[in-house]
RNA sequence: GCGGGUGUGGUGUAGGGGUUAACACGUCUGGUUGUGGCCCAGAAGAUCGUGGGUUCAAAUCCCACCACUCGCCCCA
């Protein structure tokens, strides 16, 4: 034991058990992103690691915290496995010339991202994300598009009692004007924060609206709120981001403590909440941000989306008792004597699966009892199993050895077995 | 980075200074000629998280570290 490598902190190996989730929610995800006209894309693990110091914020606790797994290369340069997703797909829409396709352009992708935090319940240092982006779009219209696609990928996993939370950040023509009057408010109490929270005051005063701190609920309360501080165009996006809703009877809460952790974030942020998923109840976080293109250094395109976390939506399928369809084992377990019995159950075992009839092949090195492979067809729960015997294979035929109540064993030519199979799988 | 909890075969547990570390489940193999589930027999599998210390003697007491886990921070 002492010697075994171990797993890595913060690292998880998805089993069986939580894969078959993994698969039902990837298959939703596909069939829904389809049907919204998405396209399918990936975009590499690492990336320069100047795209998220510039796209992702120096602000962001992603860097101040080092929470990114930066990589110094021999060459000085620096690259960094990505923290989060849009940064990347705004880059590839730029490297890809992606303005000059029919705009606005729908991608989503599913894969890992990493940061190095500390782990706990639906927090992992490595962790799977849908990710689905509206890029070189403005229209309200586009924001809804993403929330409903989020919420509706949830209803049709089976979840209830979820918690739509949304909010506007402004943008960078009204967003310091708000900071500055939250500033004077709370700097007016200042007695009356947390040392954390006098820290934040300096360093990131929106980051105090969501300080959890206690007394901030009565404080906050009084705080000046964004949305009576936005600009005409914002307040016109929140509006209209909210009529749609509206009309689409999709609940909402307006959160003005909602505050992402992101720099990039312009106008409407959103997020899903369950609870009795842990601490961690954000099932899903985005908004749009329509001045990163311009900060990585591309032409000035609108962009919104969101991700979802697979190992948090996992958490709450389970929480919320979600039935999965079940996965048949294979219906039929090949067994055999050794030598030429061995050869030719495995030449039948591959005829099997090959006519679509799933099978498990007795594997012995040397001999093995009937019984032995009588179990291991039980524990598989197989229906069948053919006993491929020197006896029935000079007469060219096999045994079927029926594992389940009411069925008689029967003889059957080797050359009928897989209808024989078939017909009795169908029934 | 900071707190709380927990570390004994694959899993779940028992044992709480004395020399072959126990039990259940699981796994594997058998129970006579080629046949499952139950039952029976047997086997494999743990340097008791790691490293120090105390002691004649440590899984057991002490310290440190590590890991896991939950939470803070932050986020999916």
């Amino acid at each position: 034991m002492s010697n075994q490598i171990q797993r890595l902190t913060g690292m998880h190996d998805v089993l069986p058990d939580d894969r078959r989730y993994w698969d039902v929610i990837i298959a939703a995800a596909g069939s829904l992103t389809q049907r919204y006209g998405f396209q399918h894309i990936d975009t590499p693990i690492l990336e320069a690691t100047e795209l998220f110091v510039r796209g992702v914020g120096q602000g962001s606790d992603f860097f101040v915290q080092k929470e990114m797994y930066t990589i110094q290369e021999a060459d000085d340069s620096s690259i960094t496995l990505r923290p989060e997703f849009t940064a990347g797909f705004v880059r590839a829409y730029i490297s890809n010339g992606m303005h000059s396709w029919p705009q606005p352009v729908k991608l989503y992708t599913i894969g890992p991202s990493f940061r190095r935090e500390r782990p706990q319940a639906g927090r992992l240092r490595q962790h799977s994300q849908i990710n689905c982006e509206i890029l070189g779009e403005e229209d309200p219209a586009a924001d809804v598009e993403v929330m409903m696609l989020a919420m509706n990928l949830y209803r049709e996993l089976g979840f209830r009692g979820l918690t739509f939370q949304l909010n506007s950040t402004g943008c960078p023509v009204c967003k310091p004007g708000y900071i500055e009057k939250l500033v004077a408010y709370l700097g007016d109490h200042h007695d009356r924060l947390a040392a954390i929270d006098k820290e934040r005051l300096t360093k990131n005063p929106l980051r105090v609206l969501d300080s959890k701190e206690p007394g901030m609920d009565e404080l906050l309360a009084g705080a000046p709120h964004i949305a009576d501080h936005l600009c005409d165009d914002c307040r016109e996006h929140f509006a209209d981001v909210r009529e749609l809703l509206d009309a689409l009877n999709q609940s909402y809460t307006i959160n003005f403590r909602l505050v992402r952790g992101i720099d990039y974030y312009t106008k409407t942020v959103f997020e899903v909440w369950q609870e009795g998923i842990g601490a961690q109840s954000a099932l899903c976080g985005g908004g749009r941000y329509d001045g990163l293109a311009e900060d990585i250094g591309g032409p000035s395109t609108p962009g919104v989306g969101f991700g979802s976390g697979i190992e948090r939506i996992v958490l709450g399928m389970r929480e919320q008792k979600v039935d999965l369809p079940e996965v048949l084992p294979p219906p039929v377990l090949v067994a055999h004597f050794g030598g030429t019995t061995k050869i030719s159950a495995v030449g039948m075992a591959f005829r099997l699966r090959e006519a679509g009839i799933g099978a498990h092949l007795a594997f012995a090195r040397r001999g093995r009892s009937m019984k032995s492979q009588m179990r291991e067809a039980d524990r598989h729960g197989a229906r069948y199993v053919l006993i491929m015997g020197e006896n029935e294979l000079v007469q060219g035929v096999v045994a079927v050895r029926p594992l389940v109540e009411g069925e008689e064993q029967a003889v059957v030519p080797l050359s009928e077995i897989v209808t024989w199979l078939r017909e009795r799988l169908a029934a």
